[in-house]
DNA sequence: ACAAACAGTGTCCGCCAGACACAGTTTCCA
DNA sequence: TGGAAACTGTGTCTGGCGGACACTGTTTGT
């Protein structure tokens, strides 16, 4: 078994190792996670360094390396930390609605900490809140016909419209950030070759918020799975 | 104006700067590019540096200075080298075969290339080929009483569907590889926190292939979109 | 009393991106 | 024809990063 992944399980799942002997710790798991989010909600993730976090706390940095195995260790415990727990279902509300308030609120959990996208890429071991976030999705799908993998993959198709337009989102960033210069050197490009791009530049002509493009994709998916649920209920 | 925004454009966009003086270049970006891939394609995104493409190539690290103001720049070019011209909409396609087709050759560009996931997250400016890509889908839904804006939205949808699944199929990874542990670690623990996750952990029982969830989300859109379109030239 | 276990620190290494000065080469122009 | 200018590739240096390791001091069970 892969040591990495044991070390990730443990520190997100385990029981809070209880030693005996010897000074006590003066730091814990949830003061360097939270010294860590600090960091990231303030100057991003990649400013995010076992140096910085420890300055935080006033310690070195060495220090943390008793409480976490690694860097990638930190960055679990930070988004476990940063991560509310997920909207508790409304009484009464059926599947759509349910999942247009999940999809509203990861939103918004991207958008108070955008640092998320950037340390949710890629494999790795899900933490319990994550994974309640997870559950409320396939729960709210639970007994409309759908297989348990069609579930799954109906709530990866929610999170990744949720993600990528929380990506996108932060690609437009505040008036005249770095973000912002970028999002308009596109517009000029695509403006200078319209006659190559002639689609892309007519769609172009007046941009969309974010809450317009999450809203269009949201509704586009849920129409799709309520045309799935549909056939599976009227011939079951 | 950006500096970097504007070097980014010049490279992927302007002309090939035509100097008279001096010694005659012995790289080309095109090579430069290219080694880069070769790097990211056999050990990651994250084990490109300066020092082993250049090196690569037989050149000191500094060198690429000369033709690339960073590394950021680099990626950008390797984005552009690695990305295929999109397939060219087949006759008498209507658009929902033709978005089909484009979905599953972008996902054969990541499952070539599972670095590009990486490459391609946050802001950043969109060379030539990438743009076309945006192109072919917009103008598949051209013309069937979607808003510009509509058309974008959709593009992104799709596209960013095919994102999810291509980082859902790098998760699994071959067997006995560490994403392959990491992925048999969470199911351990759904398995043993079952009573708090019971939906998910009824869900995983039996686990979906990648192909199959690349085409459920997919087809979930497309109805969705359908939908949109036909209610749209219902009422003109 | 003493040894084991543990916490925090200082030092070291290798790697990274990038700034800068330098030497060698090519070309334009007076 | 002889600079001078422009350009290429290189070596050196800085500051920062993650992390290994040895060390000191403290706490606690035997």
């Amino acid at each position: 078994m892969g040591e990495a992944a044991n070390d990730t399980v443990r520190l997100l799942w385990g029981p809070p190792a209880k030693p005996t002997r010897g000074p006590k710790p003066a730091l814990s798991l949830e003061r360097i996670a939270a010294a860590g989010v600090e960091v990231a909600d303030a100057e991003g993730l990649a400013a995010v360094s076992m140096q910085k976090v420890a300055g935080l706390l006033d310690f070195t940095k060495m220090s943390l390396y008793r409480y976490v195995p690694g860097k990638a260790e930190l960055v679990a415990l930070m988004v476990e930390s940063a991560v509310d727990e997920p909207p508790a279902p409304a009484d009464g509300a059926d599947w759509r609605e349910q999942l247009t308030a999940w999809a509203h609120h990861l939103a918004e959990s991207f958008d108070r900490h955008p640092w998320l996208l950037d340390a949710t890429v890629g494999p790795r071991v899900l933490g319990p809140r994550e994974l309640s976030w997870l559950e409320r999705v396939v729960a709210a799908l639970d007994g409309h016909g759908l297989t348990g993998p069609e579930r799954m993959d109906a709530a990866v198709l929610l999170a990744g419209h949720v993600r990528e337009i929380a990506g996108q989102s932060r690609a437009a960033g505040p008036a005249g950030s770095p973000e912002a210069e970028l999002l308009a050197a596109l517009g000029t490009v695509v403006r200078q070759h319209a006659d190559r791009f002639p689609a892309v530049a007519a769609a172009m002509a007046d941009p969309n918020g974010r809450d317009q493009a999450l809203h269009f994709g949201l509704e586009r998916i849920l129409d799709g799975l309520a045309a799935l649920i549909a056939r599976r209920t009227r011939h079951p």
